[in-house]
DNA sequence: CTCCTGGACGGTAACGTTTCCAACGCTTTA
DNA sequence: TAAAGCGTTGGAAACGTTACCGTCCAGGAG
């Protein structure tokens, strides 16, 4: 015989019938008393809650949502890569405001394809949690329209179904860094895109009111659409940008893995365009020049997406759809400050 | 009256009697067909898939762990800050391949306190999650002991419980840095400690065994406890310790945060000793003097922690508690490879 | 004194699934 | 030909909770 794990003697936990029975009162006292307690006289409450001391006893979750109109207390939550801090950021602030109200967070494994997308989504619908809190990858979202379950679209919109929505102000966000850009003087501005989410459209978008507004053409060439959106396809597409005849005097990278790269890119290339970057990340501010970033109040997008959608669950909400949205700042640190070089000057050594 | 949100016709979600009833059959053929379908006749199971896809039923994830024995397919995790890369690349993982597995995620509540973390747990036993994951706080973890429901802990240790454990080889990653910074002459090390974690604790161990190794006794007024875990305090200890008369030639940062403290104090200061961090983080190479860090595969240990508690909730594994600790590894970028200055050549400007 | 009201409480159905058992039809074996 | 075996199927119990309904008793009104 294998030896096995002294697995312990495995006490059932106790139900509320053996509650019941040991403080010698009726099923439905007890579950009286758990929930609030009203309806009960002091002195059999007091009975009740000693014997669900006594045994340790604690209302099973699992039973409690399965009661027809009763949602369980969870809220699910699909995101991207958690390893990047904007998602963390959202994971970690929305997490805090449901754990205040009780609520758990369940996340569903995220797999990078808008299909594996929606069978995570449904996998979390089954679970039946109270409601969604979904950063949309590309792909129709319609197949949530009729699921009875509230949803709240982080940081972007979807397809295909009208649901609340929590966002940035994208485009104010890129007119305000180009914005800042042009009045260094900057003429030929740079903007590095990662792969067409709404997000980087809208700040494109920003970026090319900024131009309108002064009054300067944008140069397509320097629209510069990657291939995909880590550092390191920035890193290249900056090397190449750079070496170019006739190269930019300063890059906006429109999120902040592309920031990564094309810092990378320009510390080897000894170069030293503009740099504004989109959304603030850690140790920014303690590179060999800090990076100036166009920067929003993430932990709020969680906040106000977790909040939103406890106020649906509960059913205290019922106004139409809302969509909010949050302001950008700039946050000047002295790579966004960097005057125009002319192509005679580059290469300071 | 008020405008209320148009809520859908809220569609109840279909049930297996639905499709039962659709499909012409009893209750449980359908229940056999929705897990693997054996013992069905190959043209009875068409009829009920057919009926499945007709209805867009999907199954109950609540009602079915509400069976006796059946424990629902979701894993518990609890950990601190999300916004630390270090618990974050834990999520990510540990994400991963509780997914590849048809396992949900549930995040519990994280307070700091050791009492929010009992209440979260315990919230999150009586949502019947089939196993936990557990960064411990300090604090008994005692209560755990007859939940019933297997726990593995990650990166520590905890006390009043002997589970699984999966953490990094941090004494071996301790004597690692500082082997690295004796073998460079450095014969005045500093240590910086954020408050009294298991881990930090071993970190200290290797460090005394280092010097012990190499004949050098340990100056104990430069072993400094931190009264908290962050930047700040990092930063102010470092200012402090560098000011005195007879500075440290080398720092040993244990955490990635305190190293972060530990250089925004010497860019200040414009002074250099060598310096190596304990956790790798992002965009330690792209600082003025790249950093060298002790690291280990944290996203494995992860990954290790949901392997093994998979394999216990399903009963395949057995055995007693296991004890998985992950190798540590030096990253030379820079920082770390500075010889020692004498006093006299301090501040080269 | 009787009737009525209302608060406190007990019992039970129901939620949607899984699992067990019985029943049925068919084939195989004695 | 009857019995036994097997694969397939239907039906019902059970999981732990909540909600509803009825009962009981005390106290006030008529």
């Amino acid at each position: 015989m294998p030896e096995t794990f002294p697995t312990k003697p495995e006490v059932a936990r106790p139900t509320m019938i053996d509650v019941a029975r040991r403080a010698g009162v009726g099923l439905g006292t007890v579950s009286r008393v758990v929930n609030g307690g009203h309806g009960v006289r002091d002195e059999t409450a007091q009975r009740v809650r000693a014997a669900i001391d006594e045994l340790g006893f604690q209302r099973n979750e699992v039973a409690r949502a399965l009661r027809p109109g009763k949602k369980s207390t969870s809220l699910a939550l699909v995101l991207g890569d958690l390893t990047n801090p904007f998602y963390a950021t959202i994971a970690k602030s929305s997490l805090e405001v449901a754990g205040q109200s009780g609520f758990a967070v369940v996340l569903g494994s995220v797999d990078e394809d808008p299909e594996g997308e929606k069978r995570a989504i449904q996998e979390l619908v089954s679970r039946q949690v109270a409601g969604l809190m979904i950063v949309p990858d590309q792909g129709d979202h319609a197949f949530l329209q009729g699921a009875g379950v509230p949803v709240v679209f982080v940081d972007r919109p979807a397809t295909g179904i009208d649901a609340d929505i929590v966002m940035v102000d994208n485009e104010g966000g890129g007119k305000l860094a180009t914005d800042h850009l042009l009045a260094q003087g900057h003429e030929r501005i740079a903007i590095l895109l990662a792969p067409s989410y709404y997000t980087i459209g809208r700040r494109l978008r920003g970026f090319r009111r900024a131009h309108r507004a002064a009054g300067i053409d944008v140069d397509e060439s320097l629209v510069i659409q990657l291939p995909e959106g880590n550092a390191e396809a920035a890193e290249k597409a900056t090397r190449e940008v750079m070496l170019r005849a006739d190269p930019p005097t300063a890059i906006f990278a429109s999120t902040n893995f592309l920031t990564e790269g094309v810092l990378r890119a320009l510390g080897e290339l000894g170069q030293e365009p503009a740099v504004v970057g989109f959304d603030d990340f850690r140790l920014a501010d303690m590179l060999p020049t800090p990076v100036t970033v166009v920067a929003s109040d993430i932990a709020e997008l969680g906040r106000s997406a977790a909040r939103l959608l406890l106020d649906r669950a509960s059913g205290a909400d019922t106004r139409p759809p809302q969509r909010i949205v949050l302001p950008c700042g700039l946050i000047e640190r002295g790579s966004g400050e960097r005057p125009p070089r002319s192509a005679g000057e580059r290469n300071p050594r």
